[in-house]
RNA sequence: GCGCCCAUAGCUCAGCUGGAUAGAGUACCGCCCUCCGAAGGCGGGGGUCGCACGUUCGAAUCGUGUUGGGCGCGCCA
């Protein structure tokens, strides 16, 4: 047995090569020359058609179909070929041979999980950094997209021959953790019977009062303190109104760090780890895990923020203006120049963001991707400048924009508001429409396009749902081969010999649709978008359901029988598979 | 005002490295369970691919302009 079980032949790689070599017979050597082969999508235009003789003929300065039948003469033969034909204006069709599309059945039943696999990306190292939610809060079901788009492209990726490292970075180091801490630590001394009215720009969601719940169980009244001493240097006003402007808030901090001393890093540490967990956990549960989570902090302790500054001031790329410290980020495409370090020493999110994509590209990535929400494209520009000034190659930074995901119910927009602490968080959702659904419904539109998120839809255990069309499929696969009393490791060997049953218009079609998944995931990977693997799906289920609908499989004839089962228990493969690759199950029963 | 993204069937969207008659789901109408799961299938109507020019053998796809919508233009993250 010398067959390695991820080994199978790509058509469509084949083909190309056959079409190069024609190419180099008939055309001058100079000449450009890009093999392109489609799929047609028609049944009498065959399987594969090639448009070259249309791309070559002004330059042969001949008619497309005169060209067409030069490249058909120099065309190597291919034991895959039945019949080649021309075409409409110039078009070159491959027919396959009905066998080489049976023999396909035991390529897919042999490789199992791996058919699909590709060495596309020839091993070559990717970082996948996505969510990066600020742990300030739950995840809402914005991340949710991003979650589900990044996870859903790190397995495409992985599955087309990347080396691929899932990223989470943590913003543990900045002013909005500080808001956090300050901000339960306001509800602790409420529990504490110590009020003064709670800031309107702090965190206002119920979870913060559960944290300082926590401590407050924990330490009773460890961390209390006069509230004089907190409202120390603000107006008297802010005794009886709410605070709402950043000074303030800012000077509500600093003085927290003065009251709390040491107590303070043990409150800022405990909400972080509080947050954090959830986080971890909530993804979890959604299917989705990081291999690391890299602290911003750590790059302060590190020393990193200091060397990167350093070295772009080496570089003169820095100068000082108002108290600050700026990056000419203009000199390369930026609309204006940035701050890396504020008039009052603090450095800015920027600065630690050179710093970590500093570190991303010492660490030897082929391709660096960072997962963004679409209102941060305004960022890219300074980052691939700190890069380039930095003497890195911004080409290897490749950021994919998600864009922001709108839930309906009821056909209406569901209100969502991230500051008023009304907004529709990622659990809920799942609690909601289930882990399956939300997956699915997140990756099934182009991640720049904006997503209708239909929460009804998505609920819908019926036919109007795509999540349950696909896993239905698969459900429908395992009852019949539940129902068959045979061996499967039989069936796995059978297929070679009797094949040749699966002759059917619709029979070859699905021969043909199992062909084209590994293309489909390599275009995924390619493409940077998962969404062709969903798009995949329903139409492998969709004719699936068709050709359910019309044979019958546990036919008393054994070979057409074994020949059938083959057939549908590959199909349940490839949708298993691809199922998979987008984070959604697989049941054998619904 | 400047920059980026988007506009395709009533609705939600594929298709976009230029290719053959522009597709799917949904909604609407009509059929199919003595038969492996009807969460399924079959059939039908439904289009100026926002608009206008241009590039070419060929444009939903590329370019320019224009209209309409989203986002971004902080010593926030």
């Amino acid at each position: 047995m010398l067959m390695t079980s991820s080994v199978y032949p790509n058509f469509k790689t084949h083909f190309s090569e056959l079409f190069a070599q024609a190419a180099h017979a008939v055309a001058p050597p100079d000449t450009a020359i890009r093999i392109e082969l489609t799929r047609t999508k028609q049944a009498n235009h065959g399987d594969y058609s090639c448009n070259l003789a249309m791309q070559l003929a002004k330059s042969l300065h001949k008619n497309p179909r005169d060209v067409a039948n030069l490249l058909i003469e120099a065309l190597p033969p291919s034991p895959h070929l039945d019949k080649v034909e021309i075409a409409g204006a110039g078009f070159i069709n491959l027919f396959l041979k009905n066998s080489a599309k049976q023999q396909y059945l035991q390529y897919v039943l042999q490789s199992k999980e791996a058919y699909g696999h590709s060495q596309f990306g020839q091993g070559k190292k990717v970082q996948v950094e996505f969510v990066s939610a600020n742990p300030t809060g739950p995840l809402h079901v914005g991340h949710g997209r991003g979650a589900a788009f990044g996870a859903s492209l790190a397995n495409v990726l992985a599955a087309a021959g990347f080396n691929v490292l899932r990223e989470f970075y943590v913003n543990d180091a900045g002013r909005q953790m500080d808001i956090l801490t300050l901000s339960t630590w306001l509800r602790y001394l409420e529990l504490n019977d110590i009020h003064i009215p709670f800031p309107q720009n702090a965190y206002q969601g119920e979870y913060v009062k559960t944290m300082a719940q926590l401590i407050y169980e924990a330490h009773a009244q460890r961390y209390r303190h006069h509230p004089d001493l907190l409202l120390d240097d603000l107006p008297e006003s802010t005794r009886e109104t709410a605070i709402n402007t950043d000074e303030q808030l800012d000077k509500l901090i600093a003085n927290a760090k003065k009251i709390l001393g040491e107590d303070y890093a043990y409150i800022h540490n405990f909400v972080l780890t509080e947050q954090l967990g959830d986080c971890r956990n909530d993804l979890m549960e959604f299917g989705v895990e990081f291999d690391v989570w890299f602290s911003e902090q750590s790059l302060f302790n590190n020393g990193l923020v200091a060397r990167a500054i350093e070295l772009l001031q080496s570089k003169h790329y820095l100068y000082q203006q108002d108290g600050a410290t700026w990056f000419r980020s203009t000199d390369f495409g930026d609309e204006k120049d940035r701050v890396v370090q504020r008039e009052n020493g603090q450095f800015t999110y920027f600065a630690s963001d050179i710093a970590y994509h500093l570190n991303k590209f010492e660490r030897g990535f082929d391709q660096v991707i960072n997962i963004w929400g679409a209102d941060h494209h305004g960022y890219i520009p300074r980052v691939k400048g700190a890069l380039q000034a930095l003497g890195l190659d911004p080409a290897k930074l490749e950021i994919a924009l998600v864009q922001f995901a709108v839930l309906y119910r009821d056909g209406k927009k569901a209100p969502m508001s991230t500051r008023s602490g009304e907004f529709v968080t990622l659990r809920e959702l799942r609690n909601e429409v289930g882990k399956d659904a939300a997956r699915f419904f997140y990756v099934m539109r182009k991640s720049d396009q904006h997503l209708d998120f239909d929460l009804d839809l998505a609920k819908s255990q019926s036919n109007e749902n795509p999540v349950y069309y696909v896993q239905y499929a698969h459900a429908r696969v395992c009852s019949v081969l539940a129902q068959w009393d045979g061996n499967f490791d039989e069936l796995v060997q059978l297929p070679h010999a009797n094949a040749e049953e699966l002759s059917s218009p619709a029979e070859l079609a699905l021969l043909q649709k199992l062909i084209d998944y590994p293309d489909t995931v390599e275009m995924a990977a390619k493409e940077f978008s998962p969404h062709i693997v969903a798009f995949y799906l329903r139409e492998l289920a969709g004719e699936f359901h068709s050709y359910y609908n019309s044979t019958r499989f546990l036919v008393p004839e054994i070979p057409v029988q074994h020949a059938r089962l083959a057939l549908i228990a590959s199909i349940r493969q490839v949708l298993n598979n691809g199922l998979k690759l987008l984070g959604v199950s697989a049941p054998d029963k619904m």
